[in-house]
DNA sequence: CCCGGCTATTCCTAACTGGAACAGTATGCT
DNA sequence: AGCATACTGTTCCAGTTAGGAATAGCCGGG
C-alpha cells in the first residue's frame, strides 16, 4: 500500500509541515537551507539535486503539490504537502521499525590508528575537533534559542537539546581521551 | 599525486592493518566480518558487493596485494597491505581534512514531530530505542573486553570507550526526554 | 549599467546498498 | 557412506543517495 520511501523522503515532508505549514509552499532551494539550519543536526543536509530527486518522487506520489510561479522570465516551483502527504508521514511515523542511529566519526576512525600517527598528531586532530564542536554548538545554541519555550515547538526544541547532549558528551569524551594520552 | 580514495576505502585500509597485519592477508568475506564487529560502531559497516569494489580499486592502486588461492576446487583471494597502502595510509592520516561526524538520528527525525505522534506513543518509541541501545551497547562492551588493558590496542580501547560514553550519553538523553513529557 | 552575490534548477558522475545467484567447504546426523 | 544444512566466498545487477559543476535569472549597490 505506502509506497517505501526513504528516510530523507520523509524527513523532507517534515521539513514542509513545519516550515511550510502556513503560507504556500518552499522552493527546493528554500528547503536546501531549512535543512542546513536543523536537518543536519540529526539526520543530512541533503544535496541539492537529491533535493530536486525527492521532490519529484513525493510529487509523482502526490505527497506534494508543484505550484509553478511563471511572473519571472524564469519558471519556479513552489512544494507544499497534501493531505495524502500528511497522511503518509503519519503513517510512517506509527510504523514500529525504528532503525538504529548510524555514526559516521571521521576522528574516531583515525583515532583507531593513533599508533601510526603519535601522540602529538593525535592530541592535534583532537583540539581541531574540539574547535569544530564549539562552532557547531554555537550554531545550534541559536537555533535552541530561538526556539525559546513555547508550547507549539516543544518538539524541535527537546531535538535541539539532545544534539546540544551529544555535542557536550563529545567535548568531555575529548578530553578523557587527551588525559590518557 | 595521492589517488583520493574514499573514507570507507581509507576504513578497509585500516581494517587490514590492524586485523591482518601479521598473517597472510583478509578475504573479503573475513574484512566484512571484522566490520560488522567493530567498524560499524564508528563508521558504517559496507555492504559485500561494496568491499569487493573497494578491494579492485586498492588492487589497481597497488595498496593491496592480492594473493590467489587455488588449493581447492575454487580460488578464493586474500587481500593483504602493501608499504604503498601503509604510505597511502598515513599520508590520509596527515594531510586531510578533518571532515565532521555525521549522525543519521530516525528517533530524533521522529521526535521532532512528536506532537503528531501523542505522548504514549512518543514514549514507546523511547522505550524501544532505550532496549536496542542497551543491546547493542553489550555488543561493543563485549569487543572492549577483549581488547582487556594491552598497550598494543591502547587506541582502539579508546574508540570503544567513546562508543560506549555515546551510548551513555543517549540513555541520560532518553531518561531526561521521557521525564519532560 | 554592469558586477557580484543570491536564488533556483538541472545534469553528470561517483559512492553506496541490497538482493539474487552461484558454488565450494565443513559439520553433524542417520 | 549419504545427506542436509549452515557457513564461506565471490560476482553481478539494479537502484538509491550524494557531491560537484554548470547554467541562468534576479537584485542590489557603485
Amino acid at each position: 500500500m505506502a509506497p517505501s520511501l526513504s528516510t530523507t523522503s520523509y524527513a523532507l515532508l517534515s521539513l514542509l509541515v513545519i516550515d511550510g505549514g502556513t503560507d504556500e509552499g518552499l522552493t527546493g532551494y528554500e528547503l536546501k537551507q531549512r535543512a542546513d539550519r536543523t536537518l543536519r543536526f540529526y539526520w543530512v543536509s541533503p544535496a541539492m539535486s537529491h533535493i530536486y530527486t525527492e521532490l519529484d518522487r513525493l510529487s509523482s506520489h502526490a505527497f506534494v503539490r508543484a505550484d509553478e510561479d511563471t511572473t519571472g522570465k524564469r519558471t519556479t516551483k513552489h512544494f507544499a504537502i497534501t493531505p495524502a502527504g500528511r497522511e503518509a508521514l503519519q503513517s510512517w511515523l506509527h510504523t514500529s521499525e525504528h532503525e538504529f542511529p548510524v555514526l559516521k566519526h571521521p576522528i574516531a576512525l583515525r583515532l583507531m590508528l593513533g599508533s601510526m600517527m603519535g601522540a602529538d598528531e593525535v592530541r592535534a586532530m583532537l583540539d581541531s575537533y574540539e574547535e569544530a564542536l564549539v562552532a557547531r554548538r554555537r550554531e545550534l545554541e541559536a537555533v535552541r534559542e530561538m526556539l525559546g519555550d513555547r508550547d507549539a515547538v516543544a518538539y524541535p526544541a527537546r531535538v535541539a537539546d539532545w544534539g546540544l547532549a551529544f555535542f557536550d558528551s563529545e567535548a568531555s569524551t575529548i578530553d578523557r581521551i587527551r588525559d590518557s594520552l
